[in-house]
RNA sequence: GGGCCGGUAGCUCAAUCAGGUAGAGCAACGGGCUUUUAACCCGGCGGUUGUGGGUUCGAUUCCCACCCGGCCCA
């Protein structure tokens, strides 16, 4: 700690009480921060094997609890305290006449304070299930007070940039905490069932590749080599399957460099799966089993509630075609491989303004974008992408212009993405070259050449399935939270 | 990037419309109380009103710029 912030402790009145608790422990040879504690039971334990006591009941069984003290009640010679752990509360009772001087140390106590207690289980006259403290020790002392206990931490920001405190005082964000990790754990599971293997792949690449994004440059000192931070998965988990590997998954951050707010965090959590063999036809049976397998786990229904508007989530979800809806939308003719002029005029009278260097398939996307995309509520599995926006994704073996590649969209945004892989190296060594060829005349998020991965692909890569899933978005889905800030524990902020 | 809303005690909120010594509850502190549940009762504490500038005799309040957050839009 330094001198200033030492010096911002003492002068706050608030922890200055506290701290000189803690120096007169200290002058007394008491420890306010003990080594270790053996507790036998968590508050949730307790309450599950007496929590039917009638009132007034003693047990004649002891138990050692262990957490933080939310509140304290006096009255008189005796005293209630809160003791929360991670499995829920418990009732510290406490009497002068058990504890004699203890008492009056167990009053110097502070909400917030970790405590360990020693105590017959009992009820009190009320009721309440309790441990009769007989031995208590302080754990750690906790410097500064709690928040307000009705209204617990209500200031977003706050609850943003000190979660330990938000967890400490509102259940909801606890509650969340769990559902996000179950979330996780049921799609792993789910993959693990399935046969899929979960991997590791690296988080510094040469190459920002297997997406359309900006990344973080970050730089190796001992290579004197510039590297990114990796905006996907893709393509080492590709390699993976070249190598022989038939069924691969991670659950891993990516990082994209781009805007900060409540629905884009510059680093969030994908999922990436992929099955030799398979085309994205087995794609979406495996994305409708992972989504729905997840909700019925964590919500036991995949009826639910976002925003304040119903969603079902059942399967199979509505099939949209990615051209038929824009002609739909539009009200005129479309095709994919039309004349880029044809197709600009078409856009103008759509409201969308094309950009130089734009080709048919790039028009197409911006005009679903701007008309489609947001209307579409309960899940969609969208299909048939323009080749332009796709240069990982297969060539579509019956419709020129499109490759076999959905978007899943849910309450108007992309969920999961998925291709029947592009296999064939020297088509995949095109599609590099068409994007860089973009990417120099200035389109930053175009795809840069990687020459790497092509080599891998010249060894043969079997027919191979694959999808990508943005798991806060699921998240955020199946807890009904409209800000990615909600489902990640420490979202990045701009400094205070 | 644009529009709107917000930032006041450790926490939750008043006071801002119409400029005049910034209040309450909880927390903390002192006292009382031997079955509390947001315990209760009594007492006295606690403020750079996000930051900087301007107008004014006087600014939390009006004006300007900026910072942070929220909602909506691009």
């Amino acid at each position: 700690m330094s001198e200033e912030e030492r010096t911002e402790l003492e002068e706050n009145r608030l922890t200055a009480a506290r701290l000189a608790k803690v120096e007169a422990m200290r002058a007394a040879g008491e420890e306010p921060y003990p080594v270790r504690f053996e507790r036998t039971h968590g508050a949730g334990e307790v309450r599950g094997r007496w929590g039917e006591l009638a009132p007034g009941s003693a047990t004649g069984e002891r138990v050692t609890v262990a957490g933080r003290l939310m509140n304290t009640r006096h009255v008189g010679g005796l005293a209630f305290g809160v003791l929360r752990d991670h499995t829920g509360d418990i009732q510290l009772f406490v009497e002068v006449a058990t504890l004699g001087d203890g008492f009056e140390v167990f009053g110097d106590l502070d909400a917030g304070d970790w405590v360990g207690a020693t105590g017959e289980v009992i009820t009190t006259k009320r009721g309440e299930l309790s441990v009769k403290v007989e031995h208590f020790q302080l754990l750690a002392k906790g410097l500064r007070p709690l928040p307000e206990k009705w209204h617990g931490l209500q200031d977003v920001e706050k609850r943003h940039r000190q979660r330990y405190v938000d967890l400490m005082v509102n259940e909801a964000a606890r509650v969340l905490m769990y559902r996000r990790v179950e979330i996780i754990q049921s799609i792993r599971e789910s993959l693990l069932a399935r046969g899929f293997l979960e991997v590791e792949t690296p988080v510094l690449h040469a190459v920002p590749s297997g997406g359309l994004a900006t990344p973080f440059v970050t730089h190796h000192d001992a290579l004197d080599q510039d590297m990114f931070l990796r905006i996907a998965l893709e393509l080492h988990l590709k390699r993976l399957i070249v190598g022989g590997a038939d069924r691969v998954f991670e659950i891993g951050r990516v990082f994209r460099n781009e805007g900060i707010s409540t629905r884009h965090n510059p680093e969030f959590t994908m999922l990436e799966v992929y099955q030799a063999l398979a085309d994205y036809g087995d794609m979406i049976d495996l994305t409708e089993a992972l989504v729905t397998e997840a909700a019925e786990r964590v919500l036991g229904t995949t009826e639910l509630t976002l925003d304040g508007k119903p969603m079902s989530l059942r399967a199979p979800w509505r099939r949209l075609d990615y051209v038929g809806a824009v002609v739909t939308a539009s009200g005129s003719d479309w095709d994919p491989v039309m004349p880029v002029a044809e197709a600009a005029v078409r856009a103008k009278a759509a409201g969308v303004e094309v950009q130089p260097g734009w080709g048919t398939g790039r028009i197409i996307a911006e005009v679903f974008e701007a008309l489609v995309e947001h209307t579409l509520w309960e899940p969609t599995v969208v299909l048939d992408f323009p080749e332009e926006i796709s240069p990982l994704a297969r060539k579509h073996r019956s419709r020129p212009g499109l490759t076999e590649r959905f978007e899943v969209t849910v309450a108007g945004k992309e969920l999961a993405n998925a291709f029947s892989e592009l296999n064939d190296p020297v088509d995949q060594r095109r599609r590099f070259e068409t994007q860089a060829a973009a990417r120099a005349s200035g389109d930053h998020e175009a795809h840069p050449m990687d020459e790497d991965f092509l080599l891998a692909l010249e060894y043969g890569m079997p027919p191979t399935g694959g999808m990508g899933m943005g798991i806060d978005r699921l998240v955020m889905l199946l807890t009904d939270n409209t800000s990615i800030r909600e489902v990640i524990l420490f979202p990045h902020l701009r400094d205070a």
